[in-house]
DNA sequence: TATTAATAAGATAAAATACTCTTAAAACAT
DNA sequence: ATGTTTTAAGAGTATTTTATCTTATTAATA
């Protein structure tokens, strides 16, 4: 798999928090429900998000989490860096430490053109961009897909 | 990461078996210790090359194991899916089960084009012609890189 | 101020992946 | 034939990832 379930719970969360385009705070328990994701999970890991400044969070009735202004302008890259780190980024295909243009692994170069390609994919827009577009084009964030962008 | 170690160990140990241009069985001894992989692992994962036809083995004494004629043939991406199996190329990057062209997640479209080339990268070449190059351009199959194709 | 609803954080458990060890089976060599 | 070298296969261990459980902390509201 290209990114671990955590990141991936991460990037849902995330996307469900821009598609809200109110400034609320949305409770975890709201989250973990529509986005059948186990609450205690999801809370670890947003958590690593709010420590990195994506995410804001307030204690309390009526507490939960919301996009920070940070996150607004995160892009999902951003994002996995925080979770993931920057790994898929950085190494090689076949996991050999010295590889590079000198002493290059079979695969180096054209994993450098998809690793490129896979960096295109998530910085090319911000959460909030990525919002505006899931309002026209009602983007899947569920497995069933009962999800609707406000 | 994009490829299990298991997956990564297989591609390098059948690198390795293609970039020896004889018919030879070579021991797994040999190969672990040209590789630096754990030997009892690498028996694993190459018997599930060798169940699925693309390697040969021998037993007893001046044993081993060799690329088959469908081996030689073959190319990384047949031994991915032999390893690792399709997911990585059939899954949405969010795992969602339902995406696709009309209910799609944010990174659907950007991940069937990214997905695309990692499978290019994969298809490519057989295993004989990544050897035929490999003994022009040097490959990096090791770590240290103390490798050389013959 | 007491209660309640929420996140934070730590400890623990389960599952998946990675790795090791032991024994069996095959086949060559002497 | 016997011993040795090799792969094959199964059981067992360790590590990492994923998930759960428990307790603490914060803050609103009644």
């Amino acid at each position: 798999m290209l990114l671990s379930k955590s990141c991936v719970y991460g990037l849902r969360a995330s996307l469900y928090l821009s598609s809200k385009k109110d400034q609320e705070f949305h409770s975890l328990k709201e989250i973990s429900d529509e986005l059948e994701i186990s609450f205690h999970f999801l809370t670890k890991i947003l958590q690593q998000l709010t420590a990195e400044g994506y995410i804001e969070s307030y204690k309390g009735p009526n507490g939960g989490v919301r996009l920070s202004k940070n996150g607004m302008e995160a892009t999902l890259y951003d994002l996995v860096i925080a979770i993931d780190g920057p790994g898929l980024f950085t190494q090689c295909a076949l996991g050999l430490p010295g590889c590079g243009l000198q002493e290059p692994c079979p695969l180096h170069d054209s994993w450098v053109e998809s690793r490129k390609s896979i960096e295109e994919m998530l910085q090319r827009m911000t959460l909030n961009e990525i919002a505006e577009e899931g309002k026209e084009k009602h983007f899947r964030l569920t497995a069933e897909g009962e999800f609707s962008w406000q």
